[in-house]
DNA sequence: CCCTGAACTTGACACTGACAAGATTGCTCC
DNA sequence: GGAGCAATCTTGTCAGTGTCAAGTTCAGGG
């Protein structure tokens, strides 16, 4: 990242930064995983990013606009993650996977008063994940309403993912891998409509 | 409340305000409740309790004190809430309950980087509501790790209040009551170890 | 070569949280 | 009942913030 940057790239020496807008969207996931959203300043990010303090508007318009950008962002990598996942199981362990992997993308995707609710980007991708997030929920054997399962399944892991980030169940987890940890609370949930604890 | 406020309550007359701190804090979960706590500005919760800019603070002391104020408050009600319920399946809903009336004591208490988290009223209330959220979940049949059955019950009525306070499942569960959606959700968690999807 | 639009800068305004120092008040104790 | 004292609230100020408006630099195409 230090090497072929003397031709429009990130020299300060150079009027246009050349790349500000991931520059800007790395250093606000930074900081946002560090201190939450609330923690964001423009003016912070601008001066991370070595430019003037109104730069970074030019690229997100104003404060929900950069978070709404991260959050899009965010639905369109977890769609990634979940795309390729036959199992609900699995899914499962894959949505806590992104949370821990993500946990600036995952804040903000779930504060809807930072976000312009209407931004046919973020739209797109929240539409995108949710599709993968319901795919397969409809064959689990023995359940009399899919929609219900799938909240289901949501829930237990959007809560756990949570609890997770929140620091409230770190000793309970301790030092074990949070998705294995996960794939056995799994295991509770449908207990008796699965054929065995290890069926995947 | 606007009776008897002649001696020393609120009437703006008066030098003091008589009851600012409670005052400030009702002022401030309804704009949490709206707006969520980044909507948050001590001089606007000052203005609303017509009195000057700097007054709150000698409440609260600071934005990170008002906060962990409201989230100790809430971990309270919580328990209270939780405390006189016997199966483990109610305390879910009431746990659910809670995040529906109480909205902004909730966000509030989910979100440490906000809080004093050393505070020590808040480790009280905080340890008190821990308490009665743990209370008889040993006691379920054919269940091999008590904790991490607990943490699973834990995940799902925190994740589906979650996503109910962010208006992700509110599509899902249309006009029905939350609590008795939850009620079924429930169902599905130790699904094989409860004696009857009633059996409360 | 110019000119047009994108990228960035500069300057300003209203607002915020925090702090310090002073004013007012109710309570207690003599 | 009056003096002092601590709690409560005010006033003034400072650095920092988001947002807007207007100017500057720059790259690429006619």
């Amino acid at each position: 990242m230090t090497s072929d940057r003397d031709a429009k790239s990130t020299s300060r020496s150079s009027y246009h930064h050349g790349d500000l807008r991931q520059a800007v969207l790395a250093a606000a996931l930074d900081v946002i995983a560090a201190e939450g959203p609330g923690g964001l300043s423009l003016r912070d990010l601008a001066r991370r990013a070595g430019v003037s303090h109104a730069a970074p508007a030019h690229h997100f318009k104003d404060r929900p606009g950069l978070l709404t950008a991260i959050a899009a962002e965010g639905y369109g990598l977890l769609a990634d993650t979940l795309e390729d996942a036959s199992a609900l199981r699995e899914r499962g362990v894959r949505y806590v996977r992104f949370a821990v992997t993500h946990p600036a993308h995952f804040q903000v995707m779930f504060r809807p008063e930072l976000l312009r609710a209407d931004d046919p980007d973020l739209l797109a991708a929240k539409e995108r994940a949710s599709a993968a997030l319901r795919t397969g929920v409809a064959d689990l054997p023995d359940v009399p309403d899919a929609r219900q399962a799938g909240i289901a399944a949501w829930s237990l892991a959007h809560g756990f993912a949570t609890l997770l980030l929140t620091h409230n169940v770190t000793a309970a987890v301790g030092d074990r891998d949070p998705e294995e940890y996960f794939r056995s609370l799994a295991g509770l949930l449908f207990a008796s409509q699965l054929p065995s604890p290890e069926g995947e």
